[in-house]
RNA sequence: GCCGGGGUGGCGAAAUGGCAAACGCAGGUGACUUAAAAUCACCCGAGGUAACCCCUCCUGCGGGUUCGAGUCCCGCCCUCGGCACCA
């Protein structure tokens, strides 16, 4: 052994050191004439930006940061031109609540989350081009977000509707589905009541097919593909429209049609009420007088029920208008209901109710005493026209099947019964194909201040000066766009920015700003702002040329660097942010904008990090351990299942808990106690948060960085533990040791283990390699480890060796791989030296060894050289002294010979 | 209820249908040290034998396909996410 210094890597130091170095000389720097130029390959690889919260970073966000930014150095390294980028989802609520709270104004709370989150992210020594920074909030970013509302609103898809919310004047605010329980507010128990409120809606159900179309143009988890599709929820079916009986109707009005939709039409013949929602626009005309009373009182009721509420109900209820509808082919008679079960705004608001074949249907009509008729048989009753359905079941019978009792289209299966019946529709103009989503337009409206402005003034007629108290009435319904030129409208300063009485909002208090004076005329600003969703619907465009004072970006850097090659995030964007963002991006598409029909080429999804194995026991009042297995842990709050008796559960210390035969864990001393054992997402509340900060300071970045990428495969669930942080430490120390000790003057060819060491050194690079195109970070880490050990069971590591551990090592350590670099002799960056290469020739060994396996066993094992005969690897296999045994006294039925991997004897 | 992901040592995990448990944590033994920490070396799924060799069993459960299954197929159980009256 040569004497070797054993000084100990001091990350605070190192690290600090490297950060100045790559802010002062700029290393991650994007050219931008590069980008445009054809001389290297792009790479964009970005991460979904933050919203800064005041509770700073958390370690599920370095995760997906540190991916991509192995990603990206290894494509820098590897001689692409790479955009990685970060910035600020900075509008919001959490510091609108804040100033509501303290007066303190959102932006300067904006200010300093950002300012934490920047010093954050550098302590973690990520290679984004910080000159590219952006935030939501800016005036430079909000003009263009504002000008792409004018795009939208020019080709009619944002305009002015009513749409219900849920408004709770006692606290002057509009509330969430989620915040509305039993009809009062989650907070302070307030009644909530269903209002319209005037709001713009953007029509994204004008791009839902190409959304729905252009997801096989992404390589994204097929789950979040799923989710996109489920949520658009395209189905094809039939409108049918149902003439009302004219009795129904005062007299001298134009006869109703009440249209439907259905996804069966073959089970038309099959109706025996038709159910409209409270919120039918011809709900109360279509009412008997002698039911107005029942009604109204019933659509009363709904009103003051969230959809949430309205959903979450098991029994289903309804009242008959006490009129009715001509069957469109049967000519039958057929009464009219009001039911909540009937969602008002999905298809036309009303269904034809086919209790036979629906269960929903069947559940009313089971609850309201209407009559169930079935159309459809499973079994084919032989094509006899009219042979009759069976008796009444206990259930619907949903599947498709064959019709009976429906007129001329008894005897033909459901799919070509319907289709026939739908064109009877047709001819007789009562109904025809359609198609309909799930996916509604986006209310892009609400009632706050921190958001952007929209850009919309509206035509004012008063009196005098509306700022100083004159009479004044807003025509909405001339909606006038500001123009290009008149951008960015800021926000006005408040000083108060609670919502007020006023649904409108905040800022219909700022009266100098809401009315502007022009040619003489008044005019009264939208008051309503953008949702959060507005600014990340874009910035990955932004980021491409954040500075440019003309538009979103130059064409021609949009043309270079779209789409975007790496996008990484959480799963609970799969659908909201993911979705706005690419129908925007259509809608610039069709702008001629950007020129790519979607945004995102690869995303991939960082799987949750969750706190620390927590381990716990349930016990009594009395303080006495009950197991796991007699709580009942539906119950509120859990209870022993033997008497109902409340438990609670309490901590122990990992050391308290041990593991018994049946897998379960249980008390160390007392094996008859089941224990609670399980991770817990992190919050606040549970006290299971572990800063990024912390974690720095006693391990570093590096550390922190490897010992994320080692916990598992990136898009896993992985619970923390601290103490696992010490094996990503141990690699750090060593991969330093070996650099601080390599031999300058020793070639690999010198030394005695070279050709071993040529191996170790090849096959770890294209391990590496493969693994962080792949993303299987744990892997490559797990690589790392073992050429290190290799590397420091030598007597002496030549210089190349180490300099390749340096080069493999960097993307995951940076710090450390430039301080290898510099031990190694070498001028800083190494982020500038080419990515190493690999010889697959020298991957491999001359010679191997095989297993050889009697009946699925292993029994032995060969040494032999490459690409050896079947015959040959036998003979030697048989002549094996812990082979020969097995086959003694038996005979060989069968050998299979896997070349150079495995030797399989089948014997009887 | 429906749609997805997952279930492998004490723990985090690895394994193109081909030697299950690589790599790491924890634990154990030893070296170094006045001592401890750090570092280094070795051991470390369960059972039988128990000194070693060796043998048997083992990837949530039950079947199947195959020379061979953690991996593929069928049927369950548990768990984590998402959606949930969408006609």
């Amino acid at each position: 052994m040569t004497e070797r210094t054993q000084q100990r890597y001091e990350p605070q130091a190192v690290e600090a050191k490297w950060q100045a170095y790559w802010e002062a000389e700029q290393t991650f720097r994007t050219g931008d004439d590069t980008a445009a130029g054809a001389a290297k390959p792009k790479a964009y690889i970005l991460d979904m930006f933050p919203y800064p919260s005041g509770a700073g970073l958390h370690v599920g966000h370095p995760e997906g940061y540190t991916a991509t930014d192995i990603v990206a150095r290894f494509r820098r390294a590897q001689g692409y031109c790479v955009l990685h980028p970060m910035g600020w989802d900075a509008f919001g609520l959490p510091a609108e609540q804040h100033a509501i709270r303290t007066g303190t104004h959102p932006r300067a709370t904006t200010a300093a989350n950002i300012a934490n989150f920047r010093r954050q992210l550098k302590a973690l020594g990520f290679s984004y081009d910080w000159s590219r920074e952006i935030d939501t909030t800016s005036p430079d970013y909000v003009r263009f977000t504002q000008w792409i509302f004018l795009k939208l609103f020019e080709r009619g898809l944002a305009y002015q509707q009513e749409v219900p919310v849920n408004w709770c004047a006692e606290l002057g605010t509009v509330l969430a589905n989620e915040e509305v329980k039993d009809g009062l507010s989650e907070v302070g128990g307030y009644p909530v009541t269903r209002v319209p409120l005037r709001q713009w809606v953007l029509r994204i159900t004008a791009y839902a097919d190409r959304l729905l179309d252009d997801l096989s143009l992404n390589e994204w988890p097929a789950s979040t593909k799923q989710m996109q599709e489920a949520w658009i929820g395209r189905s094809r079916g039939c409108e049918i429209r149902f003439a009302v009986d004219a009795q129904a109707q005062g007299a001298g009005k134009e006869p109703l049609v009440l249209e439907v939709f259905t996804t069966r039409p073959d089970t038309l013949f099959g109706v025996t009420y038709i159910a409209l929602a409270p919120e039918h626009p011809h709900l109360t005309a279509l009412t008997a007088p002698g039911q107005a009373g029942a009604v109204a009182a019933y659509v009363e009721a709904a009103r003051h029920r969230s959809d949430l509420d309205r959903k979450a109900a098991k029994t289903k209820s309804g009242v008959p208008l006490g009129t009715f509808a001509r069957h469109p082919l049967s000519g039958e008679q057929v009464p009219l209901w009001v039911a909540d079960y009937v969602l008002g705004d999905y298809g036309s608001g009303a269904v034809m109710g086919v209790p036979a074949h629906d269960e929903r249907d069947f559940d009313f009509a089971t609850t309201c005493g209407l009559p169930i008729k079935h159309v459809v048989v499973r079994e084919d009753p032989g094509g006899a026209a009219g042979a009759s359905a069976s008796t009444s079941p206990q259930a619907a019978v949903c599947e498709p099947g064959w019709l009976v009792d429906s007129g001329a289209f008894s005897g033909l299966t459901s799919d070509a019964g319907g289709e026939a019946i739908a064109a009877a529709l047709e001819a007789k103009s009562a109904g025809q194909v359609t198609v309909q989503y799930k996916l509604r337009d986006w209310v892009f409206a609400r009632q706050r201040y921190w958001g952007e402005p929209i850009p919309i003034l509206f035509p004012v007629e008063t009196a005098g000066d509306p700022r100083t108290g004159a009479d004044y009435r807003i025509d909405y319904s001339q909606p006038i766009a500001l123009s290009a030129s008149e951008l960015p409208l800021t926000l006005p300063e408040l000083e108060d920015f609670r919502p007020g009485s006023d649904p409108a909002g905040a800022l219909a208090r700022a009266l100098d700003w809401r009315f502007v004076q022009r040619d003489g005329r008044w005019f009264a600003r939208e008051t309503n702002t953008m949702p959060q969703w507005a600014g990340s619907c874009w910035y990955y465009l932004r980021f491409i040329d954040p500075r440019n004072p003309e538009c979103i970006a130059d064409p021609a850097k949009l043309k270079a660097w779209l789409p975007v090659d790496l996008y990484v995030g959480g799963a609970e964007h799969a659908v909201l942010h993911l979705l706005y963002a690419r129908f925007w991006h259509k809608v610039l598409f069709d702008e001629g904008v950007v020129p790519t029909p979607e945004p995102f080429g690869k995303l991939v999804h960082q799987g949750m990090i969750l706190g620390e194995v927590e381990y716990g026991v349930y016990r009594d009042a009395q303080g006495q351990p009950v197991s796991r297995a007699d709580v009942d842990l539906r119950a509120e709050p859990p209870a022993r299942i033997a008497d109902g008796a409340a438990v609670t559960l309490e901590k122990l210390d990992a050391a308290e808990a041990t593991k018994n035969k049946r897998g379960d864990f249980v008390l160390a001393n007392d094996d008859g106690v089941v224990l609670e054992a399980r991770a817990y997402k992190m919050s606040k509340s549970r006290g299971n948060v572990v800063s990024p900060d912390e974690i720095i300071e006693a391990f570093g970045a590096d550390s922190m960085r490897l010992y994320e990428m080692f916990m598992g495969p990136l898009e896993a669930t992985k619970p923390w533990n601290t103490q696992n942080i010490q094996g990503v430490r141990r690699l750090v120390d060593r991969a330093y040791q070996i650099a601080l000790n390599a031999d300058r003057t020793l070639r690999i060819e010198d030394c005695p283990e070279r050709e071993a060491l040529t191996q170790a050194l090849h096959r770890t690079i294209r391990k590496v390699t493969e693994d962080i195109e792949a993303l299987r970070f744990n892997t490559a880490i797990s690589a790392l480890m073992v050429l290190t050990q290799t590397l420091q069971d030598l007597a002496a590591v030549p210089q190349a060796a180490a300099e390749t551990l340096a080069l493999l090592m960097h993307p995951f350590a940076p710090h450390l791989g430039e301080e290898m670099w510099a031990c190694l002799g070498y001028p800083p960056s190494i982020q500038s030296v080419p990515w190493p290469t690999f010889d697959p020739a020298l991957c491999e060994s001359d010679t191997i060894e095989v297993p050889v396996q009697i009946n699925g066993k292993v029994r032995g094992r060969l040494t032999l050289s490459r690409g050896l005969a079947e015959a040959e690897v036998l003979a030697q296999a048989q002549s094996l002294e812990s082979v020969a045994p097995h086959l003694e006294g038996k005979s060989l039925v069968k050998t299979v010979w896997v070349p150079d991997k495995i030797l399989t004897l089948v014997v009887r």
